[in-house]
RNA sequence: AGCGGAAUUGUGUAAUGGUAGCACCUACGACUCUGACUCGUAUUGUCUAGGUUCGAAUCCUAGUUCCGCUGCCA
């Protein structure tokens, strides 16, 4: 793919300027927690740092953001770097905030000796009480001003295990008073005995978020530790556990938005409700926003990364429209997908002027634009599927497809021409019967229709099951009519699920989709871009609709 | 309400005192053995009110609206 130009953002302005007036080095890191899967929202902040350090010729480590062992599974952790590298990025070390327990540890120790630090012994709720709100100063804890050699004994003690979780904290001694109550003494340490995924048993206190994530920075040599705009309000406790641990050179936060699509859950507790509950298969469920799920849905990493490179990076809350998305997968699948016809809801033509027994071979392009891609062997014989939507008894007008007594031509094959149907008594067309016109064989002929058909020779059709998917939220305006009908009450997510997300319909496929594997991707001629699923067989094949063809038609 | 951020067409993002551009979406048209692709055309925008300036999306003043922050989560 080229190389398309793009202004620079934000970060590239203060990367750039950095450069300039620092040090001509960039460094970042992609610090995911290792308690869920990854989604399209950490697919754009992974652009970002991975993408930073490339522009610029720096690295980016992978580091995971280990340090509250309660929330944290292993089960993640290989998981995400599959996800990374599916889509294309590098990472320079695989490191674990875990690894830096002891230098953070040996940190504490020094900011107690510095005065800057205090163990306390405030309750949970005293805790918040002394806080203060929003508006209103907190107070000091009664602890603040304990002699250091005692909070150095306490501290520990903590570490021996001597305390119960939550008995005491190590606190920051900054500004109870502060306007920011980040600033008001955060904790750095905190109890919790709790056997860590990475240190087992080593370990009874863990750091703070706040406090080990600079202190990780620092020591790798990150340049610019890059992250979502609710961390702006912390930037100043980041400087300060920087400053105060007197690292040199000091990393610099920039934060921008998080990524917001339309009808997209977006909230890693909402997913994991969506797969504990049994809404979804699993994380890899083709409707959620996990890049396991896109990735069984069919989308490429390379239309993913079109994407992101899309939408940008600002400091604007935002929600883009996942039509963007769509765009860029059809973009992608168009140029590379091979051909296939697939009938999803099948309806029998039957060629009265055909012999019985007869059958023709056709060879057909895997794509137009591209003859180097190949071409496959269809027949045609006396019956075809097609889709029943593509006959109408009374067709509405500009309806280019199969009506009594008008004519199609059959993608490939023939003109054909309606002389009749069978019904059942509901009404239900069981078989359409036509008479095709010899001499309009394909490529054969300058005579034109109006209408081509996609088909799939009765003899040789495999039956197949299709999984067609739709948005997991109800879109905005089906949300609408249901408060007007309602009223306004307060929902609950469960309730915005869309009940037709996934829709399962039983057709046909011609012959060469027998052999597909798993993650194969097709365009269903006239129908969208689908992907053979992970269960599927010979036998029973499946395919997921990635996203269907953009359709002008309107009936 | 205190602090910190943010406001540019329907959506996302450029323009860094000098032509408000690009992409998506939408609509219409051309082409078409995929109502796809491709190509062409079109609509709609600087939060508000003042000010500085020859000239303001950009600078100043005052407002408005939205987002984040009161975990021993990240």
């Amino acid at each position: 793919m080229e190389e398309v130009k793009r202004p620079k953002n934000f970060i590239e302005e203060f990367i750039e300027e950095d450069m300039r007036t620092k040090e001509p080095r960039v460094q970042t890191r992609f610090p995911p927690e290792p308690n869920g899967y990854l989604h399209i929202g950490h697919a754009k902040a992974l652009a970002i740092d991975f993408g930073m350090a490339e522009k610029y010729g720096g690295i980016c480590n992978l580091r995971y953001d280990d340090t509250n062992p309660a929330k944290e599974d292993v089960e993640y952790v290989d998981a995400i770097q599959a996800d990374i590298q599916w889509l294309g990025f590098q990472w320079n070390e695989i490191l674990f905030g875990s690894s830096y327990f002891d230098q953070c540890y040996d940190l504490a120790v020094k900011l107690i000796q510095k005065g800057v630090a205090y163990v306390d012994e405030l309750t949970k709720e005293d805790m918040r009480a002394y806080r203060g709100t929003l508006t209103q100063p907190g107070k000091n804890s009664p602890y603040r001003d304990r002699p250091i050699a005692e909070s150095l004994d306490l501290f520990a003690r903590m570490r021996a295990g001597e305390f119960e979780d939550g008995a005491k904290t190590l606190r920051a001694k900054i500004d109870m008073t502060s306007p920011n109550i980040n600033m008001r003494d955060p904790a750095l340490y905190r109890i919790k005995h709790v056997a860590h995924h990475q240190t087992g048993d080593k370990w009874c206190i863990y750091p703070m978020y706040d406090f080990a994530h600079p202190i990780q920075d620092a020591i790798e040599g990150v340049t610019h530790s890059l992250c979502s705009l609710e961390y702006e309000a912390h930037r100043p406790l980041y400087d300060w556990v920087v400053e105060q641990c007197e690292f040199n050179p000091k990393p610099r936060q920039i934060e921008f938005a998080r990524l917001n699509m339309t009808d997209t859950i977006m909230s890693k507790r909402y997913l994991r409700r969506l797969v504990e509950e049994g809404f979804v298969s699993g994380w890899d469920d083709p409707r959620m926003p996990t890049l396991c799920g896109m990735r069984r849905r069919g989308y490429t990493p390379a239309a993913i990364r079109d994407f992101l490179e899309r939408i940008g990076v600002a400091k604007a809350d935002s929600v883009v429209d996942a039509a963007m998305l769509e765009h860029c997968v059809r973009e992608d699948l168009n140029e590379n997908a091979v051909r296939r016809m697939a009938v999803l809801d099948p309806v029998l033509v039957e060629i009265d002027n055909w012999e019985e027994g007869k059958m023709e071979t056709i060879e057909m392009e895997n794509h137009p634009n591209h003859p180097e891609m190949g071409s496959r062997i269809v027949r045609f014989g006396k019956r075809a599927y097609i889709e029943r939507d593509d006959f109408a008894e009374v067709p509405p007008s500009k309806f280019f497809r199969l009506k009594p007594e008008g004519e199609v031509r059959l993608k490939g094959a023939y003109i054909i021409k309606c002389v009749g149907w069978e019904a059942k008594d509901d009404g239900t067309v069981t078989k359409i019967h036509c008479t095709y016109d010899p001499t309009s064989h394909s490529g054969e002929d300058a005579r034109k229709v109006k209408g081509t058909l996609h088909w799939v020779n009765a003899e040789d059709a495999i039956a197949a099951e299709f999984r067609l998917y739709e948005t997991l939220m109800k879109s905005e305006s089906e949300e609408q009519e249901d408060e007007e009908e309602e009223g306004a009450v307060e929902k609950d997510f469960i309730d915005k699920l869309n009940p037709d997300s996934l829709v399962t319909v039983r057709g046909f496929v011609e012959p060469a989709l027998g052999a597909s594997a798993a993650g194969d991707r097709f365009q269903f001629m006239r129908e969208g871009y689908f992907c053979t699923d992970q269960n599927s067989t010979p036998a029973a094949p499946i395919f997921n609709r990635t996203v269907g063809l953009k359709d002008s038609y309107k009936a």
